[in-house]
DNA sequence: CCCTTTTGCTTGACGCGTCAAGCATCTGGC
DNA sequence: GCCAGATGCTTGACGCGTCAAGCAAAAGGG
């Protein structure tokens, strides 16, 4: 299945082909995403927070009264500790995070989302439903699905981290709650 | 075709389910780019470059002895002018890059790789080939075809900035040349 | 020619993302 | 209890990525 030359190739102004069809998905696959990326981060932008903060809020928001340690906030993310602790620095300096020593195990930070960051992320969930829908709007139902099917694929193969030795899943944000 | 219970959705611990079929997609999107990109990232990182490095060297060995001025460099990869700057001048320090005013523009500052760069990108071709193939692995054939048509579908879905008006396509790096 | 505008790039400031180190707190073994 | 290790987080350093501002060279108009 030869393709005729296909939009990436066109996109990059090539010369030569590419090595492989896996080659030419893997740009595919990271241009795409940051396409998609920078869909979303506008629509939050205009709201004083960037996408990662509104992540972050939007895990706390799930997260409700108890909180969530720093630790598992990251795990919702795709990041690294040091990250979210300074992420975590900003919305607090903002307003939009509350932090707390947890009593039982004082070396938790137990997190907060404070009622000015609910508000901020209830106020998005509308906007940030349609870029999702927006961003993907080219795709018909058959293809989203093929692509969702692709993608899980693409993930599970390949440990969660490559830094632990094999412990579950790991998380990613933009999760809905 | 409601789906049984997705895969992202298991990976981020969710207790509310995904608001559209749209978001599940971004989502998995978007972290099985970061996966994809970390699997690269590990290939160079050895070498003494990251993946943002490699991606204009390889530029930069493709556009030859003419060399290829700074704007030119950052419109194959999708990043703005500044970022372009600072990486060649990271590169250039470590010995990889040169670069030289344009004589007939003196504006433009032409963007070379060293010998030692090309030496370093040659020595890199089949390990990235071998880890492209390797992130895609678990896809056959047909899913690969398929995820590459959805990919291209939702790129051509936005305008190629967002910025410029309406000009012609942009690029990204890792381009095989 | 001169003067405005455009083009090509650099600089400053800021928010990530990651690694390596460091510090406090808990845990398990004794 | 006590102490070595594990755990949870913070800090420092560095490489991006992006916006806004700045500067020099080129282009275009008069």
């Amino acid at each position: 299945m030869t393709q005729p030359q296909s939009a990436i190739q066109r996109e990059i102004r090539q010369r030569r082909p590419f090595q492989s069809r896996s080659q030419e998905g893997v740009i595919a696959l990271l241009r795409t995403a940051d396409v998609v990326r920078r869909v979303l981060a506008r629509v939050v932008e205009p709201h004083g927070i960037t996408l990662q903060q509104y992540n972050v809020l939007r895990i706390l928001r799930g997260a409700g009264a108890e909180g969530l340690p720093t630790l598992e906030v990251g795990e919702r993310m795709i990041e690294q500790t040091p990250g979210v602790t300074r992420l975590l620095d900003r919305l607090e300096a903002k307003g939009l995070v509350r932090r707390k020593r947890c009593p039982h195990d004082r070396r938790q930070v137990l997190c907060f989302a404070t009622p000015a960051a609910r508000r901020l992320v209830d106020q998005l969930d509308a906007p940030m439903d349609r870029a999702d829908r927006d961003a993907l709007r080219a795709l018909e139902t058959g293809e989203l699905d093929a692509l969702l099917r692709a993608l899980d694929r693409v993930r599970s193969g390949h440990a969660p981290r490559g830094h632990a030795p094999q412990d579950r899943s790991r998380a990613h944000a933009l999760k809905p709650t």
